[in-house]
This record gives structure tokens, C-alpha cells and sequence, in this order.
DNA sequence: CTGAAAGCGCTTACAG
DNA sequence: CTGAAAGCGCTTACAG
């Protein structure tokens, strides 16, 4: 319709900077306009064996996740790489499934997000056939990895409660699979380990939901849990928790502390508001994708880049009693 | 390396059901695995013109939305699409963009979640090229839409709170633009328009956050509010309005009720446990996409799909004082 | 500055 | 049951 040929056409399209007739230029310009013209992702990529677009795998999206990944949506826009969302509900065939359909669709970099003992069946690095970079702990040796410090994290709410007066500590913690959780409680343990004074650390564990913290510390009450300090590994068990304490006439802050990990946007907003570590995951998704572009981009990248978090302290911590 | 076309070898791969030799169909299936054949998604999904895709866009990723992906991936999984995720970040270009974007890459359908009044700028039915399915009130007639009678939502807080005694009632809104919250408060005068006892309500506006809704309410309560009933548009406004009134020494719900809407998983371990109107979000997406795959299936589609919300009432909301 | 042509890796009538 | 060949819609050396 502009009367030139599909190369040229193409160049207009798709290269702004080629050198091309300016009076070509719109008439294809105007040709395009005029037909509705939208080019398709699917031969170009096919052509340039690039698809600009990067495969993200989450386990689920709650608050924590999505919180990542609008991190890594915002640096995805800003290097014009669409995301390929992938929900693993914590099942490793589920994971690998996805891996596969995105490797088939050739993904450009695949982005894979957990805290947990989520491993790639059979994948190692040198099998991966295109640049991965997890994002959080995980059991994949040998790949970039983008953390935040969880036992720098522990430790610091160690010292925080320690510092109010707190010797009788209750650390509610799923099981070991949970590399990030693990690792806060590690955190607790170096700190307390290292104090000058008598203390006691109870584990309340299995606990991986605000229902499972709030019906094992309605238990450990009645058994006579003596804690003046709850530690829970995340905001959501931390609320659990308050809503048996509470439930149990035991009021928070001032019959017991209550210390969480991720501070939501929501913690603040409890009464007592929740003290609560605040976990990057937003920078913890741009720093991944970033890291995946320059691997990408065949650049050199970091093996293991540390965030740090930080401690947010609000009502739901005060001296001890 | 199987000795046979490409032809056979895309017919053992891509079509289990066509009629291949036994034997061929081994030797093809071993020489995959030996060479570790991926196939690749864009060259088949340029020659069958069909991506296998669906481009999902939503405004951010908080609690709502991300229920309503988690339905979506459901479903979307269960027929074997893959999910290209869009955040608009309520910005009208950028959600234009995000279609153009899609609309390149070809995806089979395209479903756009919202609750505003988001367009698609100059984007007609008739001119949109591929199926296409709205969740949530939005404003753009004629596309198949899903969404959860909101009007009847509100009817039922207010006559819930009615029923209890309640006659001052606070309505927290965002402003008219937000189509669900629009519709939640029209039924919630509705209903108070047919009561037959007098009656206050009393509109807070332009409450769009958690910080809106306790820095506003904090606000009407020095300026004496008389409600002893708070209808917050969401259950993130009504955790702000609480916090607002717990500091300002009018506890919930003995002195104010507290009601808000969507259920979060959250809101039954407030203390009080938050009485709350469960929107289906996570049925909507899926339903939403199920509409759309019947769409891309050129089957006719319902121009409107209602679901309802279920009251779920908690500790927050008890007869009036 | 422009075009002809090959190639990206599949699928699918069509013929045998 | 199998293959040769055209075609999907781009990009990009190569030549002019």
C-alpha cells in the first residue's frame, strides 16, 4: 500500500533509528495507520530468536509475592519485557511444568521467586538452556540468587526484644523446609546464644497460615506458655497470634510482645499496631530482573546479592513487664 | 536422526491422537529426549495463528486482584493457557499500552480486571480485534462482562446493621469514579430510603487507602460523629477506620460497628474479628475466564455474568448501644 | 536509501 | 502411515 517493499516496511516499523527516505517513512507510516497495522510478536521473535518477554514463577499471591512482583513488573516495563506469569501452588510438578511450557514459548530469562525448599527437578545450571535467576532462598546451588539477610533479620529482632527487657521468647515457625523462615529463627538463636543472660525459647512449629498460628498459640496458653515475647515468622502468623492472645486475656503489648516478619501495609494499622521487620520484596523483584537482564545481555552478574531488612518497631513491642 | 520429516516428527510432538507407526513414533520420541528437543511455542504459534495466550490486566496486586489471578491461573491452567500479566497501576496510557503490547503478541483473548472507571481509550467492541472479557464494574458497554451485584451488597450491610439497631451510619468512599464502591454505597441508600424510621448517614469521601480512612475518620470524630455505624468500601478502608477509632478511645464495636467488604483472609483474625461482605474475587476471575475461552471458541457468550456476595458477619458489628 | 531472498521452526492440506 | 512443499509474518545480511 506504501508501494515498498516488506524490508523497508519492516524497517520503519521496526527500527527507528535505520536510515530510511523520510518521505518513505510516512507513507509507511500513514500505509500502516491507515491498515490498523499491528505487527506480530510472535514472527519477529521467531526471527530474532528473542521473544522479550521473561517468565516469573511464584508459589502464590499473597502479599509477600505480590509485592515482588510488582518489583519486578516495574523493571520489566521499564527494559519493554513483557512478564509470563506462572503460579506454582508450592508443587514442584506444577514448577517444573511451568519451566517447560515457559522455555517452549523462549522466554528470554526465567525469574523463579520462593522461601522454600522448591527445587528444579533435574535442573541444573549448566541445563538450563537460558539465563534463571532466583529470587529469595531456595535449593538451586549454582544459580544467581537475590536475597534479603533473614539471619541479620532474626538477629536484629533478637536484639530489639532482648533490649526491652524480654527473656522468655516464643518463636512460631513452619518446619525446616522454609529456607527464609529457618533462617530467621537462626537469627534469633545466634543472638540469643551469644546474650550474657539466662533465657528460654520456646518453638512453636507447623505453622504456615494466620489459622495455624492462632489455634497453636491458643494451645500453647492453655498449656501454660510463659513467653512475655512472641516472634512470628511472618505478619501473617504474628496476626494469628494476636487474635488468640487477645482471645486468651492476654493483652498485647503489655502482657506480651509480638514481633512479625514483612510488615504489610495492614500491620501498621492493628491496634496495637505490629512491630514487624520489613522484608524488600519489591526491591528484591527489580534487583532480580535487573540481574536477569545483564545476564541476559551476556554481562558477568553478582552469584549472590544480599538486601538488607529493616526494623519497623510500633506498639505491639514495649518493655517488658 | 529418527530418519523421518519433519513433517512426522511435528506430527508424533504436536498431535498425539494422528495415526503414526508405532516404531516411527518411538524412534521420533527417543530422538527428542536424546537431543533434548523443546519446541518452540512462537513458530508454532505463528503457523497455527493462535498463541495459547491470554493477556491479563489489572490495576495493582493487592489482595482483591491477586485473588482474582489466583482464579484466572486456575482455569487458565485447566485449559492450557499460559498468562501474560499487565499492571495498569490505574494509569489509562499505560493500560492502552499494555493492550497494544498484547494485541503484538497475539494472544487468544485479552481479560481486563477493574473496578473503575479505567477505559480503553478509543477501543470499541467492534474495533477490539480478538475476544475480549471485563471483571468488575467498569466503563466500557459492550463487552461481555463479570461482576458481583454490588448494589445488592450494599443492601444487605446496611440491612444487617439496621437489624441490629443501628440508625447513624458512616459510609467511607472513595469518589464516584469507583464504579464497585459507587454501587455499594447506592445500596446502602437503597436500602435506608425504604426504611421506615428515621435515619443519618453521613459520607466520608475520598478515602482510596487504609491512610485515607484513618486520617479521614480521625478527622470526624473530633469533628463529632454521631454514627455508631462505619460501612467502609473495603476491608483495608475499615482497618484504617478502626485504628481511628481505637485511638480515639470509641471501641469496636461496643461504642461504633465496623463493617467493610471483600473478605480478606485477614479480617477474621482482627480482634474484633471484622464482619465482612465476601466478594467472590477469585470466582470472578474465573468465571471471566472461562466466558473468555468460550469467546475464543466463537461460542455466544452472556453479555452479563452476576454473582453474589455473602455477608459474613463477625465481632465487629453487634446491636446498637 | 531500497529490494530480493533466505531463514527463523513449526503446521497442514495435498498427494501418494 | 509418510513426505514434499507452501505458508505463517517477520528480520537481516547482501547487493546494488
Amino acid at each position: 500500500m506504501a508501494g515498498v517493499s516488506v524490508a523497508t516496511a519492516s524497517r520503519v516499523i521496526a527500527k527507528a533509528d535505520y536510515p530510511v527516505a523520510a518521505a518513505t517513512r510516512v507513507r509507511v507510516i500513514e500505509a500502516a495507520g491507515a491498515l490498523g497495522f499491528v505487527r506480530n510478536a510472535m514472527a519477529r521473535g521467531l526471527s530474532r530468536s528473542r521473544s522479550d518477554s521473561v517468565g516469573v514463577i511464584v508459589p502464590a499471591l499473597h502479599a509477600y509475592y505480590a509485592a515482588m512482583i510488582e518489583g519486578i513488573d516495574e523493571a520489566a516495563t521499564r527494559q519493554g519485557l513483557t512478564i509470563l506469569l506462572g503460579l506454582s501452588r508450592g508443587d514442584e510438578a506444577k514448577r517444573e511444568q511451568l519451566v517447560t511450557e515457559f522455555l517452549e514459548r523462549r522466554v528470554d530469562g526465567l525469574l523463579i521467586c520462593a522461601g522454600a525448599d522448591d527445587h528444579l527437578p533435574g535442573r541444573t545450571p549448566t541445563e538450563m538452556p537460558i539465563p534463571t535467576v532466583l529470587i529469595g532462598q531456595q535449593a538451586n546451588p549454582g544459580f544467581p540468587i537475590v536475597v534479603t539477610d533473614n539471619v541479620a533479620a532474626g538477629y536484629e529482632v533478637a536484639e530489639h526484644l532482648w533490649s526491652l527487657g524480654h527473656r522468655a521468647f516464643a518463636y512460631l515457625a513452619p518446619d525446616k523446609g522454609w529456607h527464609d523462615f529457618r533462617d530467621r529463627q537462626a537469627g534469633v538463636s545466634v543472638f540469643l546464644k551469644q546474650a550474657d543472660e539466662a533465657y528460654k525459647l520456646d518453638v512453636l512449629d507447623g505453622i504456615y497460615s494466620e489459622a495455624d498460628a492462632f489455634s497453636r498459640m491458643g494451645e500453647a496458653l492453655k498449656g501454660g506458655l510463659a513467653a512475655t515475647a512472641v516472634i512470628a515468622s511472618t505478619d501473617r502468623h504474628a496476626l494469628g497470634a494476636m487474635a488468640a492472645l487477645t482471645d486468651a486475656g492476654r493483652w498485647v503489648p503489655d502482657a506480651v510482645a509480638v514481633v512479625g516478619f514483612d510488615n504489610y501495609l495492614s500491620s501498621q494499622y492493628l491496634r496495637p499496631a505490629l512491630t514487624s521487620m520489613h522484608m524488600p520484596a519489591g526491591e528484591m523483584g527489580r534487583l532480580g530482573l535487573e540481574t536477569l537482564v545483564a545476564a541476559i545481555g551476556g554481562h558477568q552478574v553478582p552469584m549472590r546479592s544480599e538486601l538488607r531488612a529493616t526494623l519497623v518497631a510500633r506498639g505491639s513491642s514495649v518493655p517488658s513487664p
